[in-house]
Formats: structure tokens, sequence, C-alpha cells
RNA sequence: GGCCUGUUGGUGAAGUGGUUAACACAUAGCCCUCUCAAGGCUACAUUCAUGGGUUCAAACCCCAUACAGGUCACCA
């Protein structure tokens, strides 16, 4: 018997060569220093904020490159896979505006030279080129099972040595080819293990675009390449796909780090040029006893991207803020450039942090208020309406119902060189808004006046106001001009550093009856400029508002 | 336990032999002001995990220690 016979035993239906795929997917015809990124998420869960930033810089470097950026799905884990995952990863891609050159491209459709995409759609090539390993002697069938492998381990850890399935722990690396034939022609399971040349005595040098040079014993554990069910794991398809496609640099987290021993001595075997690997920190999340770990989907909503749809948080601030703790001079960037886009910014390994970062939705919440406070008011309208139209319909209907009002809501104090910045999301624009429509309004019964809460004096203010003063058509100094004379008309102080100076000659401040209009018209004590709050609102209702102000107060009290 | 990585304020961090140790978020105070938000100003690390060393000079170089994280699957 020959490794030949061996392996076409194992792999009768192999009939494409390694070389006829090297034909099949030559190199690409890409502009000098064009890099080749990709996503490579495995459905087996919802993505999550981890994955979402290497995308975002993976997108982003082949952007500012020229180069190609594609969606592979690492579908290689049967078990764990999850309903509608591919669905899931495509949506989620969807959202948060993710584009890919090639790739796959929709649940069933597929685009680019290089595919298919998918990894379970591409067992065929794994299998030629685990053929070439077993005919070349670079890979062979192990029949161990799990209680023999375990039994190894512990006899390891008794006897303090390192753990794994090498040298001459490695039992089915030195079978004999007959007698490993003779079991597969009988049936027996098996798995295919490389067979490491490496020497743990001796160092291989990791230039890592972001760790820098890292420096590793060699690999000299046989790991598997392809399971029992004819899969193969990670590190074998991640050799054939990105060999194949013409990767040029691998962006992963920090946990494949250990493992790119294996991956540079794959490589090595074929005699592939290897890509460049950065092995990014992890995000970091503080725990309640205050010690580090690892983001997590389970533990933390904001690891999962759905939260800050759900919040309607907008993309773009999600991008701004992994750019911001991507690369570390983004941030004075973009305030020393505040009208360009991450389009403008030029990405660099270089500027990336070597350690992990704890995730710090404080800060991502304020990039997100400043993000919108710069929006103007039909993309606020539109992006309000978007939110409420899926999570709060009984508001998006209102949005729609009063469109010009609501925009002309959105804008108050806004299309300015120094805007508003109330609404870090769109969920919470409903909460600091809501007394505008009369339909909420409507719903809620409690006054909160603060100084003065005497009905029969806030219905003095009120009615004298509304009497005498107001005048739907002033402009704002004339407004403010007469709530000062009704200030003063009713005993109050109307200058402010007067009054803080000599507080007990008067009943009180323009500050107080500026309240007392304020609640009357909102309930709330904290609002936008009321001059504008009043003109949108109208005469009208500002009457209707007061009176039901006074009747109720007085019903309390 | 072996191997690897990391450690600058509450947080994200700039910084690569000589700086008042940037900047941003958060926090506190003041100012502005009809409230809120915003804005302006100010405060917030005598010190860069700890201990040694090299040097006229160290957060930056070297060594050790500590702590944190990753990895050691027929998971990715």
């Amino acid at each position: 018997m020959t490794r030949k016979d061996l392996a076409d035993l194992m792999f009768p239906n192999v009939n494409m060569t390694i070389e006829d795929y090297e034909k099949k997917y030559p190199p690409r015809k890409l502009p000098e220093g064009a890099i080749v990124t990709r996503c490579a998420p495995s459905p087996t869960g919802l993505l999550h904020m981890g994955n979402l930033r290497s995308f975002v810089i993976a997108e982003k470097v082949a952007k500012d490159t020229n180069g190609i950026f594609y969606l592979r799905i690492e579908d290689t884990d049967g078990k764990r896979a999850i309903e509608n995952g591919i669905k899931k990863i495509i949506d989620a891609i969807h959202n948060f505006d993710i584009h890919v050159d090639e790739g796959v491209i929709s649940e069933t459709e597929q685009k680019g030279a290089y595919g298919p995409y998918i990894q379970t759609q591409r067992k065929e090539i794994y299998d030629a080129y685990a053929k070439y390993m077993i005919e070349n002697d670079l890979a062979y069938p192990c029949f161990c099972n799990e209680e023999e492998i375990e039994d190894t381990r512990k006899n390891q850890e008794g006897r303090k040595e390192r753990i794994g399935y090498y040298g001459k722990y490695a039992h089915c690396r030195h079978m004999s080819i007959d007698e490993a034939y003779d079991k597969i022609k009988n049936g027996a399971k098996y798995v295919i293990r490389i067979k490491s040349q490496g020497n743990y005595d001796k160092r291989i040098v990791i230039d890592d675009l972001v760790k820098g040079k890292v420096v590793f014993p060699e690999n000299d554990i046989d790991h598997v390449l392809i399971k029992s069910d004819g899969i193969p794991v990670y590190h074998f398809a991640h050799l054939v796909d990105d060999h194949l496609m013409r990767t040029t640099h691998i962006l992963r987290g920090e946990e494949w780090l250990s493992s790119t021993p294996l991956h540079l001595e794959l490589f090595k075997m074929f005699g592939f040029k290897p890509p460049k690997y950065a092995h990014l920190g992890l995000v970091l999340k503080i725990d309640d006893d205050g010690s580090k770990r690892k983001l997590s989907k389970r533990k933390d909503p904001e690891a999962s991207l759905s939260y800050y749809h759900e919040k309607g948080i907008p993309v773009e601030a999600v991008k701004l803020y992994l750019m911001t703790i991507a690369n570390t001079n983004f941030e004075e960037w973009m305030d020393h450039n505040p009208d360009k886009t991450i389009d403008d910014f030029k990405f660099s390994f270089k500027k990336m942090s070597a350690s992990g970062s704890l995730f710090d939705l404080e800060k991502l919440l304020n990039i997100s208020k400043n993000y919108i406070s710069k929006l103007n008011k039909e993309e606020v309208y539109n992006y309000a309406l978007a939110w409420a139209s899926e999570f709060d319909s009984d508001f998006a209907k209102l949005l729609q119902k009063y469109k010009e009002y609501s925009m002309a809501i959105f804008n108050i104090e806004r299309e300015q060189k120094k805007p508003r910045k109330d609404y870090a999301s769109f969920s919470e624009i409903k909460n600091q808004i809501w007394y505008m429509y009369d339909e909420l309004f409507e719903e809620n019964l409690e006054y909160h006046f603060a100084k003065i809460n005497d009905a029969f004096e806030i219905e003095k203010i009120l009615n004298t106001y509304i009497d005498e003063y107001y005048e739907e058509n002033d402009d704002k100094d004339t407004w403010f001009n007469k709530i000062k004379s009704l200030t003063d008309s009713l005993g109050y102080c109307s200058n402010m550093k007067e009054y803080k100076q000599n507080p007990d000659k008067y009943k009180g401040s323009v500050a107080d009856i500026s309240t007392v209009i304020r609640v009357a018209l909102t309930t709330s004590t904290m609002t936008p400029d009321l001059y504008e709050i009043s003109k949108l609102l109208g005469k009208k209702r500002l009457s209707e508002r007061f009176n039901r102000a006074i009747k109720i107060m007085k019903k309390i009290g």
C-alpha cells in the first residue's frame, strides 16, 4: 500500500488537484497596495460588538486601499448553528450599513469569482487539499476516540507535561499505511490530523500588524484538520479559503493569536504566502465586582447589536464610536475636521491599541448625541419615524399625521452653529417632546409646578399673560419684554441680577413666572425654548392648556 | 499549570530618553441664563502596576515580581 492508495481510499470523489484550484482562483488583479479583507462570521449566534468592530475596520481598510472586502460564512460547526443564522448575519450587516464587494449577499445569492463563500459548500475543495496532504505525508488519519485522548491528557497532566496530541503521544501518527488503510476499509471512524513538522524548542516570529513581533515556540501539535464528519475545522478552512480567496490581511480577535503558529505552519507546508495578521485587542467590560472580562452577549445587553437598533442609536454613531476606539487618533482628527466623514479618514494599523479596551456606553451615547445634533430636521424626522414605526406605532402615527409640525419641533434650536444636543437616541425623543402633541398631552394630568404652586396665583399669572400680553406674531425680543412687563406688573422682579441681590424685596422673579407658563403648557419645568414652543402650539392651544391647568390645580387645590 | 499578550486618572487614551503627562467622556464647582440642553471657565494622575537597575536625565531602555486577559476542543 502507498500513500496514494490511502489517499484514494479516503477521497474517492476528488478529481481536482490543488493546481487546478490554483488556476481556477488566480491571484487578484488589483492595484499596488490594495488590501483584501473579509468578514467571516459563523452563524452560531447573533452578531455582537466585537464582530461589528472588526467588520467596520476590515471594510475601511479595503476601501482605503481600493481593495476588496468580502463576506464568507463559516458554518463548519453544525452543532452550534442557529436557525436562520445566515439571514441574521445578513440582516445585521445590512442594518449597520456595511457593504461587501463580494461574497454572500443574501440568503440565496453569492457574488464574486472566488466562491462559493459558504464553507459547507466548499467540501470538495477542502477534500482536494486534504488529499494532497495525505499523499505528501503532511497529514494522517487518526482513529483515537474521545476516551483515548482524554486518557492521554490526564497522563500528561499527571506528569506535568505539555498537553496535546504531539510527538510520542500522537498515537496514530506512527501507524503504518497498511493498518490505516485496513481500518478505513473496514469502516472505522477517523479524523485527519496535521503531521506537524514543527519543533517546540525552536521559535517562530509572528509579525503582527497591531501586536508587533511576537515570538512563539513552533507548533508541534498534530491538530485536527478534518472532523470525522468530513468537515474541516477553522484552522484548515482558514488556510484553504484565505489562500484561494486571495485574502491579504486577516483581521481577527486576539483569541486567535496563539493558534497562529499552526496557521503559519500550514501555509508553509503548501508553500503559500501567508496573509498578514492583525490581532485586535478584545473589547472588555467591567464587571460588577470591578474585574474586567470579555464583553459577553449573554450578560451585557449593550454587546448585542439589536440593543442599538432597539434604542434607536444611529448606526453612524456606533461606527464613529468603534472608529474612535479602533484608531487612537480618530477622535482628534474628527474634531479638527467636523465636516468630514469616516470615509475621509485614513485608517492605520499602527494607531491601533494593542491592549483590549473597556466598552464605554457613556462615550458612545455622547458621540451619538453630537451626531444627532448635526442632523437637519428632515433627517431627524426620518430617523425618528423609522424607529417609531418599528418600536412605537402610536408615536409613528402621530409623526406621520403631523409631519410638518413634528419637523418644526425637531428644528427647535437645531439648524444653527451651536445646535441643541438633547437626543442621544431616537427612542428618547418622545419622552422629551410628548407634550407637543395634544393626543399625548391629554393623557397626562400631573403638573409639576415649582416655586409658585398656588392655584389662584397661577390663574392670575396665566390669565393676565394670555389676555393682556401674549401676541402670536411677536418676535422673540418683544415676547420676552412682555414677559418682563408681566413680571413687574404682578410684583415680581424681571431683572435676575437685581433679584439675586435682593430676593426678599420681591414675590419672586421672571424665572418663576416663566416656569408657571412653561408648566401650564407642558406640565414640565424643563423644556426647550419657551418662545419656540409657544409659537408652535399657537395662541388657541395656549389658552386651552392654561384653562386646563387652572382647572386641575384648583381641583387639587 | 505551559505558552502568549497587556498594565498611564472613574473611563477611553496621547506619549517612544529632557513635556506644566495632550485630548475626549464622566464627575464637581462657577459663569451665561426664563427652565432644560448647549456653550465658556475651573478642578480632577506630584505621577505613568510594583521593586530594582542603566543614564546627568525614564512613563518611555533592561531585569524581576504582581495583577489582568487570551489560549491549550472533532467551537469558531
